[in-house]
DNA sequence: ATGAATGGTGTACGGTGTGCAGAGATAAGT
DNA sequence: ACTTATCTCTGCACACCGTACACCATTCAT
């Protein structure tokens, strides 16, 4: 760390990062502009500039730090089909967390440093189940593809901006809307609307989750 | 269809999704602003305003019309499995060619007359494939995530606004951007990256499908 | 002390969604 | 045929948005 030139810094990323994602969490996905931030702040728009070079960076690194979040809890146990049970909620816990910064995740590649750690936490635990090489990296894909997914659809289901209801609450108000489907159209689905109503539920998020690993055992 | 006072109408709901979706293909999920769409039109931007309510209307109808498409090729029966892979398959080819507008898919929820269709068949295939009406209707939400997710995740690997480009070009493309990853600190993902490159590659894909549909299958 | 580099502000530009007032066109009611 | 209600579309305006640019104040190396 060098000493630079220039006047000191008033904040810090870490600041800025924080006001996004405190705005995210109260405005939604749209909610955490550079005006905004700059605002919670107390400073100038430009002066964001400063600690992030656009709108963009800061997505992107906030990204990387709430999966730095997670990557710093590694438990590792002996199964490892609880090892990815246990990181799969741990994930959906956190992003469900901050519904308005899940888009964020799904708007660029995960190739960041802590994107590649969490990446790597999967090869290993898929590696120690007795898959091959070949057959743990695609098995560490179709995991993400399942936690990212479920959180999307998750947090996609409901409407409006801020933190997320507690889940027996979201699960009513599915149901409530799903009743007026018409069995005439959709006897299938409108059969089955008590179970679709728990679709935004843990229990479905683990259910399914099982169905993937049992596909991935079956294939060693 | 009352005749209603007033001067005709110099479009159709038809002409502005067109308009907003070939936007979209052009310049990325941002592409499609009212003014923009407005402008192909020839037509002042208020006037869109005469089609649909507000923007987000816009996106929804955008969607529904898509998962329209699909719904009117109905599925061969044949094996639930090829059905289900026939089925995913062309989701993601209906998808992958317009990339721009995957981001709206997973910005609201799926309550659409269409997407409880899509809904409606995939309930009768895995009915069809034995599974009582519970597991069925949870195996169709773990299917939509899977599809959802695999396109969501291919999607955002693409910085660039416009149509993907060929698969192996995307696959190629990520090999040569792995590379770069240090095998001192993420040894398994540079041993994999041969692998990890042809993620957003059709077998992928389908393998992907295949070990959920192989974790159902167990659960029947 | 001086020059260079940096942090922050103010202004400005082009873009966004959309509310509001009004003009012209059309159909229904008389 | 005339009035009236209703609809379409335009133009203007507002409040935002990201961010480029010029500028000043502060700080360090020399």
């Amino acid at each position: 760390m060098v000493a630079r030139p220039g006047p000191k810094r008033a904040l810090s990323e870490d600041e800025v990062l924080n006001a996004a994602l405190a705005l995210l969490d109260a405005d939604g996905p749209d909610g955490a502009s550079i005006r905004k931030i700059a605002g919670t702040l107390g400073v100038s728009p430009n002066a964001v500039y400063t600690y992030f070079s656009d709108k963009s960076s800061i997505e992107q690194a906030l990204v990387e730090r709430l999966l730095g979040e997670l990557n710093r809890d590694a438990v590792s146990r002996a199964d490892w089909r609880e090892d990815l049970e246990t990181l799969a909620l741990d994930l959906r816990r956190r992003l469900t967390a901050h519904p308005g910064a899940v888009p964020l995740l799904l708007g660029g590649p995960m190739n960041g440093p802590e994107a590649l750690q969490l990446g790597e936490r999967l090869l290993e635990v898929l590696a120690r189940a007795g898959l091959p090489e070949q057959a743990a990296a695609r098995a560490s894909y179709l995991i993400m593809i399942y936690v990212l997914g479920a959180v999307a659809l998750e947090v996609a289901d409901v409407p409006q901006a801020g933190a997320l209801e507690p889940e027996a609450s979201r699960i009513a108000a599915r149901r409530a809307a799903m009743t007026q489907v018409p069995s005439s159209m959709f006897p299938r689905t409108a059969a089955a609307v008590d179970v679709m109503a728990q679709w935004v539920g843990t229990e479905q998020y683990v259910w399914g989750l099982h169905r993937v690993l049992d596909g991935l055992a079956a294939s060693r």
